[in-house]
DNA sequence: CACAGGATATACT
DNA sequence: GTATATCCTGTGA
């Protein structure tokens, strides 16, 4: 089943513990969503935190549409927006186990390991090719594709990656026991 | 383990 | 205007 607006125009916490095992691919290369991070508007360490900025405008746009920005200069990272328009929540994907187009991944990433592929939220941009192109798209359509996970996922909680703010909360959601995760989970 | 790389935002002077 | 921090990764100690 595919995932609709509606299942995106909720609590980013229910959105963010259901999208664990859905598949995710971008013009048929991606896999498993096995790590993310809910970004809530109320959470300091969110970008829409102090309101709507260039970069991040589409955050305040409608729901089960794609937030693409830059990170460090370097990297692309990828959320899917939730809740409501101007709500700006929204799921950091931060790590597939790749399942679809493993060649196209290896020759964009120029490794070979798998594991490594889509491990963090940069790497699995390089894989599946996003870049500012997709900020604003919507996720129901190509080039994208999300289907619903089929069966029931061992979700773990823990603090998130990389933020000082809020440090403590704990919004990272993972799929128990992957090896594809960033790194290591530890429940909170 | 440390640190470069360098866009974007915010907090200063 | 300048300075500092950031939802990170690859490389080299």
């Amino acid at each position: 089943m595919p995932l609709t607006k509606e299942f995106f125009a909720r609590s980013v916490h229910n959105v963010a513990k259901e999208l664990i095992g859905a598949t995710f691919l971008v013009d048929g290369v991606g896999g498993t969503i096995v790590e993310l991070e809910a970004y809530h508007h109320e959470d300091p360490a969110a970008h829409g935190y102090r309101g709507r900025t260039e970069r991040n405008a589409s955050m305040f746009g409608p729901p089960g549409h794609a937030y693409v920005y830059r990170s460090y200069g370097i990297h692309w990272c990828v959320n899917f927006v939730c809740e409501a328009e101007g709500v700006a929540d929204a799921v950091l994907i931060r790590a597939l186990e790749p399942t679809h187009g493993l060649d196209e991944m290896r020759r964009r990433r120029g490794l070979d390991d798998e594991r490594l592929l889509c491990a963090g939220p940069g790497r699995l941009c390089q894989a599946l090719a996003i870049t500012r192109e997709h900020d604003g798209l919507p996720l129901d359509r190509t080039p994208f594709r999300l289907e619903q996970r089929s069966e029931e996922a061992q979700v773990v909680r823990g603090p998130r990656v990389g933020i000082s703010r809020a440090a403590e909360l704990p919004w990272r959601y993972g799929l128990a026991g992957s090896r594809y995760l960033s790194r290591p989970l530890r429940p909170a």
